[in-house]
DNA sequence: TTAGATTCGGAACCGGAGTTCAGGTTCATT
DNA sequence: AATGAACCTGAACTCCGGTTCCGAATCTAA
């Protein structure tokens, strides 16, 4: 029947007219600036008005809510598998370590819908986020062994501590809680023994 | 011109009839424990079918949803500001400064609308809470110079210091999170140096 | 250039949750 | 026991924000 176009539907692909092409990365970027400074509390009216395009659009886009907020939240994901990747490059085990968990809460600091996410008050819809967060655990958990291995971590640190670590300082991003203060006390109980340095 | 009574409205006073005094307690038990299971989204008609009362009544005895839940954390602020008091009664002051921090917690972790109000993600009536707040800072900061000047805790460690540990391991309360086991990293990382003790 | 499909716009719609209010009911005083 | 004030009830109201929907605008293929 169809005898001229025959593409598949790829989720984010180029079978779109060229203005809903570009349309859906201008709501995307305003989404994620919105999202990223006020969670959920942004409204799609705002979402659309910041974006120059009425609502309908962001509906044509995404089917709700949820999912809008979820591909943002995929995005920045992506982001921090990739730096994630980054970090497994470096050769010192405790330098990638340090390197890992630093980047990695810089990257969440200035996202408060991330940071949500993560802190679990809300439900987004994980099983979008799962397949990015799986693959980042992957990453962290081979940077993680590398340093218990090379005897910087104490040994009986686990790959679920990183995420105790982690939740703890995001959770000092708000308001006046200083996360760096807090990183640096947690580092010191977290280190192996013996080696007592700066 | 008025011949009868004439007593003074103190905020939470006897001068209320015999019903309206028991139905504020109802009440209020009722909202505590929806409140601590699911946060700020329990609804107004909830709280009032658990207390057996109509919804009503709920807005005779607190003007707003705010309220209630002021009211309410309010509470819970007396109870921890209490358990401070008697955590300073421990003479060592390693014990003492233990002690705080896991009772402290201990009561945070059955109460999600408490750690929501503390975590931020929402602003309570603040005004309410300051108070309370404040007194138990002010002992809270009793024990920690006393553990500090004991060199018991790092030196450079601040009162400040305790409200970060604290958030921390209640980021670590929702799910999944094992907020003792996080507890215990942090500890490791506060303790004074010197004495290298199991 | 034109047709037709795709996309956009944004007022209207809708459901949910907090809040009000016009009676009925209960308590406390005389 | 009676009276009036204090209190309670819950259906109805209001507001708010996500979602829909269809005519208008835009793009692309022929």
């Amino acid at each position: 029947m169809a005898s001229t176009t025959l593409n598949v539907m790829t989720t984010r692909d180029h079978s779109l007219r060229a203005d809903a092409r570009r349309n859906r990365e201008t709501i995307l970027d305003a989404a994620s600036e919105l999202f990223a400074q006020r969670g959920d509390s942004v409204q799609m009216d705002e979402i659309a008005e910041r974006a120059g395009l009425g609502v309908g659009t962001l509906y044509r886009h995404f089917t709700d809510k949820r999912a809008l907020r979820a591909a943002i939240i995929g995005r920045r994901f992506e982001a921090i598998t990739s730096l994630a990747r980054t970090a497994e490059r470096i050769e010192d085990p405790w330098a990638a370590f340090e390197t890992l968990l630093y980047r990695y809460l810089e990257s969440a600091e200035p996202d408060a819908a991330f940071r949500f996410a993560l802190l679990g008050s809300q439900e987004p819809d994980w099983d979008v986020i799962d397949a990015e967060k799986t693959a980042f655990a992957a990453i962290a958990e081979s940077i993680v062994q590398r340093a218990v291995d090379a005897g910087r971590l104490r040994s009986d640190f686990r790959a679920s501590d990183f995420v105790l670590i982690t939740r703890g300082a995001m959770a000092n991003m708000a308001g006046a809680g200083d996360w760096r203060r807090h990183l640096t006390l947690q580092l010191e109980g977290i280190r192996a023994p013996e080696t007592t340095e700066e």
